[in-house]
DNA sequence: ACAAAAGTGTTGCTACTACACCCATGA
DNA sequence: TCATGGGTGTAGTAGCAACACTTTTGT
């Protein structure tokens, strides 16, 4: 009965780059599917107190990247998904923003790098299913959780925060009622700064507020 | 590296009785936590083809419920949550409607039996706050999607539907307004048939049209 | 003066909330 | 006729969708 079965942790991490939401990925060096691009992760080690810290170790190993927005998605476990042997994947979604980090391959990896997400290679495993998950929760994520803030630098434009939610639901939102909208939320800091990005006018910069999305008599819904 | 980590299914059965949200629990017969409640699971077996039959397998196997709405919920695996040694545990949401089962122990339980949510004894493991989360998870899966319908028969009053919601969201909702939004949503089908309960005026029943549901230009939203 | 992006206001409509009473039935 | 739950209507309001033009800046 107590079958062993080994256990990895696997992170799909989205980011926004110029209005295009990408997914970060690690090229396989050694087999299986060795030379295939597929998500960061790996198997849980004796020493992770928890899932949620195994993926974080696992992803900076991987990337380098650490310190983001991290969460359990969803857990795949169908016998024949791993050509070893039984595995069972906890997959995780993590959002960042790509500036912050300077991505850096581990030695199990020949390369690492940002895909946009509608144009992504083969991938490893059942990984192309779990990014597609991955994808359809950020999309209901963004509408009812500050999720989008963590796509974007701690001050953005009403511009970036809404190239993020075009990007995440591949769709156009009108952009009056979106600045409307956003506004009455009552979860953004105007500052006294703008950005100074061409020959046009600068654009006012905002910042989010946790502690009055925290003070909110209801949760406001984030929907366009 | 690969450490090789034992893993269970377990499930958060739910019912509304008589207007009380109710969760199925089984008696342990051995260690560890011999004579703890504990939620239906076991470990995953070999011949499981996928996470959610072995959880169907379970939950049949220890109470004889089959056949019921199943979905996953998260994966706990802290380490130290099982004291024979790392366990991790797929957890599963199920709802369905106590008469329409009998229940029957396996022969690893000294007994199975229905709980009130708010009236829930100790737990083993960490079962207490899997059933915590599966409780605030349908809180939401109850305004977003169809889910209360497998909470009752297929035919049903509003009233039915009603208790549904009060227990499962612990709150009291407007009736006429409830009413208004459920039959406007366009996903009841009104039957020409009433019950006949008692001394007071027969309730039309309803049945739910998950095709209605499914055309439905844009997914109705069950909030009141 | 032009190119580029920032920023704004109004109207019509839909859908929600809040609220209290009459109806049908069996005993 | 009473007790019990079944069933309904309205008025005020808030918030949404749809829609196009003016402003600011650097070159």
């Amino acid at each position: 009965m107590a079958t062993e079965i080994k256990v990895t942790v696997d992170t799909v991490a989205f980011s926004v780059e110029q209005g295009v939401l990408e997914v970060l990925l690690v090229k396989r060096k050694f087999d299986p599917f060795k030379s295939n691009w597929a998500l960061p992760g790996g198997f849980v080690d004796e020493a992770d107190t928890t899932l949620d810290q195994a993926a974080a170790r696992e992803l900076k190993e991987e990337t380098s990247v650490s310190d983001v927005f991290l969460e359990q998605l969803y857990t795949f476990g169908d016998r024949g998904r791993d050509p070893r042997g039984r595995t069972i994947s906890v997959a995780y979604l993590a959002l960042l923003r790509q500036q912050e980090f300077e991505l850096r391959a581990s030695s199990d990896a020949s390369g690492v790098a940002w895909w946009p997400v509608n144009e992504l290679p083969q991938l490893a495993f059942d990984h192309h299913e779990i990014v597609g998950y991955a994808h359809k929760r950020l999309k209901y994520k963004i509408e009812y959780s500050p999720a989008a803030f963590s796509l974007i630098a701690a001050k953005f434009t009403l511009r970036d925060l809404q190239l993020v939610y075009e990007s995440v639901l591949s769709r156009a939102v009108d952009n009056r009622n979106f600045r409307k909208k956003f506004l009455n939320t009552g979860v953004l800091e105007e500052l006294d700064e703008t950005t100074q990005e061409g020959s046009f006018r600068p654009a006012r910069l905002y910042s989010f507020s946790e502690d009055r999305f925290e003070k909110l008599p209801d949760r406001p819904v984030f929907v366009f």
